[in-house]
DNA sequence: GTGAATGCAAACTCTTTGCATGACT
DNA sequence: AGTCATGCAAAGAGTTTGCATTCAC
């Protein structure tokens, strides 16, 4: 079991939540994932592995773990949602306009513009999503 | 008439499409506003004109629009798309967690990390969004 | 006159909600 | 036992599509 599985069903025991299948196997999967899922994503990989999990139980989970910052939503701009573990590691994502896949990556001095940037505006800068989009290798044409 | 609508009707022609009167008051809308709009709030700014324009007409012309890369598609992760004329002052957006109200800005920095970024990378970087999400300064608790 | 553009309504996708059933403490 | 959690089905919201009519060329 990951560590951040064993944070988040931590912090919902916390919390005051029950130990609900749907919620439980919902994390697990997510915590022994690499990349980030959608809602349908995760309750066709559990029904494949024989949880019958309902995808508004899924939502539901999701939604929890969302507001207890457990886990990151992340909008591409593709009409769903994806969800990923929340963890230190902070990163973006980069989207191929061939495939529809998605890759991470991290960059020292994008925070740091971004964070100069939140102290000049007068807002109050909470998070903040980087999306990129263009081709992976394999989609690039030659 | 601002440059922006002149540029985008003509490239319409240019390209072959007809001048229909729902597409034409969708750009000649687009162009006199600051901020970036959702398909039904331009359908009721129109309506409240007296122009009675379909919400699928609106959709359909931001498409072409889009394609043509006249409009920049603003995905603030909010379940709504907004569209806003691509011009060349190029800057991103920071929304509200409290009013949901979008802002602009521009940063040279943040420009020249991702541009950096994308040489890094061994994808073909197309496009690139930054979404800051806080509290606008009306917004902010004191 | 021909074919694209439009508007309405229906379809579609993603997400949320209502409600009865089943599970955790 | 008392709630909370779950799953199904239905409802909602945003967007897209089918189709007959209208309009631009």
């Amino acid at each position: 079991m990951s560590a951040w599985t064993d944070h988040a069903l931590t912090t919902l025991e916390t919390e005051g939540y029950r130990a609900g299948a749907a919620r439980r196997t919902v994390v697990e999967l997510l915590g022994r994932q690499h990349c980030c899922l959608s809602a349908k994503e995760i309750t066709d990989a559990l029904r494949a592995e024989g949880r019958e999990v309902g995808l508004a139980s899924v939502y539901r989970a999701l939604e929890v773990l969302d507001q207890l910052k457990l886990v990151q939503r992340l909008d591409a701009g593709e009409g769903v949602v994806r969800y990923e573990p929340a963890v230190e590691d902070h990163h973006h994502h980069i989207v191929c306009e061939g495939c529809g896949g998605v890759a991470s990556y991290e960059d020292e001095a994008l925070e740091r513009a971004i964070h100069d940037l939140g102290e000049r505006l007068s807002w109050t800068v909470e998070t903040h999503d980087v999306v990129l989009r263009g081709r992976c290798p394999s989609c690039t044409p030659a």
